[in-house]
DNA sequence: TTGCGATCGAACCGATCGGTACGAACTCGG
DNA sequence: CCGAGTTCGTACCGATCGGTTCGATCGCAA
């Protein structure tokens, strides 16, 4: 029981813990996949408390979402910026990283993907949409600290390599999507600088 | 009203107008996004003649599905062969359309995938899978033709490229991602050829 | 003409859905 | 010690879900 039958010490720590928890479950079993009576019990909360927090399901959908997007970017940030100064290094690194992450048990796709796919609406498609601009962001930088003759194109490509990674990886084969994304996306960004260096 | 009061001409024929009817619905509106109520009303069917021909939801989801994969499939290979002998100019001509169909106003993103997302089980899933294991058939094959060192890699890179433009296209940037694609693809080809041609 | 099979339309079923209401238990600040 | 605020557990709501059943209607083959 996370919380305790009276007020809480901090009830904005009430709504993060049920935030913390509710991802798993929506992730596995799909934002419609399971109900709000299943989703209380398991979280150990009652629905007066989860409805209090977020106003309906679609609010926690919402946070638990952007919480996700916020996770995982700045996970790939960091798997980046560990790998050292040299920007092909660095993106070696996030499709390694990346790999890891299929062969877990659990990965089941990106979430926002899945998300997006079953609520073709706000505020989903938005979150989904802002989620990519940020990782597009991301790659588009490691493109520009290279030296790539066009940046923008290049971080594009990158990112279509990264979510089609993700995205063959659920539905196809997780054992090398990684490892084949990782390849061309090496191959793009040599092919990309110009002449020398 | 697709079919009369009494006995059709031919039962079959009844089946396969229900799949083409149902698919656009199913797509726009997601798999669990309308209901069976709602489905046989839009169909102009009853309900008893889709459980009859279909046994359940799922058997008509499957149905569905399959008929798409059938259909994409060809789709793309007709694209690919109305190019030319190059298989470069294949390549070019499968993102093309890819980019065309990105701009139609109904894209809602590939069916099969939105459908895995949806329902992480079979048989949407196998479906999926097969459907995934043609194109890259389709696409590891324009390789081999190119000449690639190593064609089996070079698809599952040109698969990467076409699911993840499909993706983007329906999640972030639909103008563009057919376009940065080919270019990526293209220049993946050219790489992998051995020195010379 | 008779009978079989396909179809319609509507009623009906139990289950589940998201969401609300309420009394009781509990904590904490004043 | 008391009242405000939080939470629990449960019961409840109307709507919708997938699926079944049934009488009536109709086409077609024998």
């Amino acid at each position: 029981m996370p919380v305790p039958k009276g007020s809480t010490i901090d009830p904005e720590r009430t709504r993060s813990s049920i935030i913390d928890a509710a991802t798993p479950l929506l992730y596995e079993r799909g934002l419609d996949g399971i109900g709000v009576a299943e989703l209380c019990s398991r979280l150990g909360v009652s629905k007066e408390t989860l409805y209090r927090h977020f106003g309906n399901k679609d609010g926690l959908v919402e946070a638990v979402l952007k919480a996700r997007s916020d996770r995982v970017t700045s996970w790939i940030a960091t798997a980046a910026a560990a790998a050292g100064e040299d920007p092909r290094d660095q993106l070696a690194a996030v499709f390694d990283e990346l790999q890891q992450w299929y062969e877990e048990p659990s990965f089941r796709g990106c979430a926002m993907h899945n998300a997006a796919a079953q609520h073709q609406a706000q505020p989903v498609t938005g979150i989904t949409a802002r989620h990519l601009d940020r990782r597009l962001d991301l790659l588009t930088a490691i493109a520009r600290r290279a030296g790539a003759a066009d940046p923008e194109t290049l971080g594009r490509q990158l990112l279509l390599l990264v979510e089609g990674a993700t995205l063959i990886a659920a539905h196809h084969d997780r054992t090398s999507a990684g490892t084949h994304a990782k390849q061309a996306a090496l191959a793009l960004l040599d092919a990309a600088r110009p002449a020398g260096a």
